[in-house]
DNA sequence: GCCGTTTTCGGCCCGACTGTTTTCAGTCG
């Protein structure tokens, strides 16, 4: 089966492939695009065809792209994609990743010299043969071979809590610069995106040449690669990537709109304002030369008729027409949080005990907690068989009875077995208040056997929620195969949570994913799977991630009271 | 290649910076 992610991957391929050949620009945006609408489903294409539902209806998506959607799907290739990959040299895409090496200047040096591969392009460059093109000169040549000689060490996306650090050390820094009102770091941080690409930093300040040699100051940055009046970029220490936009007080609102993106959304609300004869950019909308709104963001959705749409929202996967129609969600904020149903005590592998998670958690402000140990098979973690559990049970109760407006949940994060039955016998499960369920081995089993394997596992009627149901790891793994919309389906007609896990490492379920299970009608448990007190405070990514799935309150399990908690628990 | 409350053809979001150029193309976000 075609997964939505491979049908977006082949699209961008042929994209890439055919901007180099010198396709018409716009066509090459139209497979972007269209790709960039296919990754932001929360449905199966694979499941759409199957129903023989009409892809023309989809963003971007006409006659031709849904042909060829479909023979991607019943063949497993495409033969455009075939095609082109015979006439373009495949070494030449990884060329267009050089830092101001783009598809023209690519297929210059390949049609002019043959450069097919990086080697082939340090050797030219190396030898001066690039300079001695028309349109290429000695610092585009020097500037070349040091890009290409830094690709190698070059960061991919950055994950969000490594980038706020950079993001919180780079603002306290601006900040200090005199003449400067404020700074908002904007672009996909401020979407809340798992990963960054580069950070997006906006200055408010009249001068911008004065901001620009404060911010070239700082002490984490290696080099500065551009640096004009109003924009500079930078590359850190770290290998992110930084630009600095500098605006004045009258433009605050359209520039941070602007830099905040995403780039399909910007686009999307563009196009709505030229078609009321209007034109937004960064520093305002304007009619004509005069400018009707830029002082806030607020001001700049109103021009097109819409209300402020939440940044984790600007995607453009339907925000905008859920804001034309008055149907934006009333996003779940951190406050609405009364408690965290995943974490670990020194039982087995946390670092702290019973009571000073406990006492983590009251300081929190929550209400509740739940301890969610892990169950014998874990050895490695030290796993809690029946016995200890019960044990662990004992110290709750008596912990609980001294604490006074704060429960202590009786729980366990208890491993899937391989054909989906549980780690521990069903007579303690129903000792507990709830039980977190998870997969730990055997990632490498196929689509279905894992999937059943999950259905399997929410077939126990003690489950109450799957911990990190995908086990994918931002930036380190895929996470194992599964069929999502029949995990999603099968726990919303079991009564089943899944889990949203905030570690900044994990972030399982992902945003698409969440907004299917919210589709599907399955309540999520945002929690922090802390093994440490410090770690309670992840709850923030985790609250972020939600709001990324478009979930409310309601849609939450952890806002409920502990009464109404209890009764949701109920399968 | 997509799309239509100006359009079924002719548009398609917008601007900063750089280098190689004497007016702009290429790249990037």
């Amino acid at each position: 089966m075609m997964q939505n992610a491979e049908i977006a991957r082949a699209f961008n391929q042929l994209a890439d492939l055919l901007e180099i050949q010198g396709a018409n620009t716009f066509r090459v945006r139209a497979y972007r695009s269209a790709a960039q609408t296919i990754e932001g489903l929360s449905v199966a294409i694979a499941d759409m065809l199957e129903r023989e539902e009409d892809l023309t209806t989809l963003d971007g998506i006409g006659k031709d792209l849904a042909d060829k959607i479909a023979t991607l799907h019943r063949t497993g290739s495409l033969p455009a994609l075939a095609e082109a990959q015979q006439q373009v040299p495949p070494g030449l895409i990884e060329l267009t990743r050089i830092d101001s090496l783009g598809p023209k200047r690519v297929k210059t040096l390949y049609d002019e010299l043959g450069i097919d591969s990086l080697d082939a392009l340090k050797q030219a460059a190396r030898e001066q043969r690039i300079s001695a093109l028309s349109g290429f000169g000695d610092k585009t040549e020097k500037k070349i071979l040091e890009e290409a000689e830094r690709l190698n060490q070059q960061a991919g996306r950055t994950r969000l809590d490594e980038a706020q650090q950079a993001a919180e050390g780079l603002r306290q820094h601006i900040e200090q610069c005199d003449g400067v009102e404020q700074v908002v770091v904007a672009g996909s941080y401020r979407r809340r995106r798992e990963t960054v690409g580069d950070l997006d930093i906006l200055v408010v300040a009249e001068e911008g040449r004065r901001v620009m040699a404060h911010v070239a100051e700082w002490e984490e940055i290696e080099r500065v690669a551009l640096s004009g009046d109003t924009k500079t970029t930078v590359h850190l220490k770290s290998g992110l990537q930084v630009d600095v936009r500098v605006v004045p007080e009258e433009s605050f609102g359209a520039a941070l709109y602007y830099f905040t993106g995403s780039q399909a959304h910007n686009v999307a609300v563009r196009k709505m304002a030229v078609a009321r004869g209007l034109k937004i950019n960064e520093y305002g909308v304007f009619k004509g030369d005069r400018q009707l709104a830029g002082h806030t963001e607020e001001a700049v959705f109103a021009q097109v008729e819409l209300p402020w749409i939440a940044p984790e929202l600007r995607e453009n996967r339907g925000e905008i027409e859920a804001a034309q129609r008055g149907k934006l969600p009333q996003l779940i904020t951190p406050d609405d949080i009364r408690g965290d149903l995943h974490m670990h005590t020194t039982a087995t592998d946390g670092k702290a005990s019973l009571e000073e998670m406990a006492e983590a958690g009251r300081r929190q402000g929550y209400n509740y907690i739940a301890i969610t140990d892990h169950s014998q098979r874990l050895a490695m973690a030290n796993g809690l068989d029946a016995r200890r559990l019960r044990e662990q049970l004992t110290a709750i109760d008596k912990l609980n009875e001294q604490l006074k407006r704060f429960t202590v949940l009786k729980s366990i994060e208890v491993d899937i077995l391989e054909d989906g039955q549980l780690d521990l016998p069903d007579d303690v499960l129903a000792e507990l208040d709830l039980c977190v369920a998870s997969i730990h081995s055997r990632f490498n089993l196929d689509r279905d056997r894992q999937t059943e394997r999950l259905l399997r596992a929410m077939d126990n009627p003690h489950v109450s929620i799957i911990a990190h149901p995908t086990g994918r790891i931002v930036n380190g793994r895929d996470g194992y195969e599964l069929d999502m919309q029949r995990v999603v389906d099968g726990a919303a007609d079991r009564g089943v949570c899944l889990e949203i896990n905030a570690q900044p490492a994990r972030l399982d379920l992902r945003d698409i994913h969440v907004r299917m299970a919210k589709e599907a009608g399955v309540l999520i448990s945002i929690a922090t799977d802390s093994h440490a007190t410090g770690q309670l405070a992840h709850m923030a990514f985790g609250v972020d991630q939600a709001r990324r799935g478009w979930l409310e309150k309601d849609d939450v399990l952890n806002t409920r009271t502990l009464t109404q908690l209890r009764k949701a628990l109920k399968r």
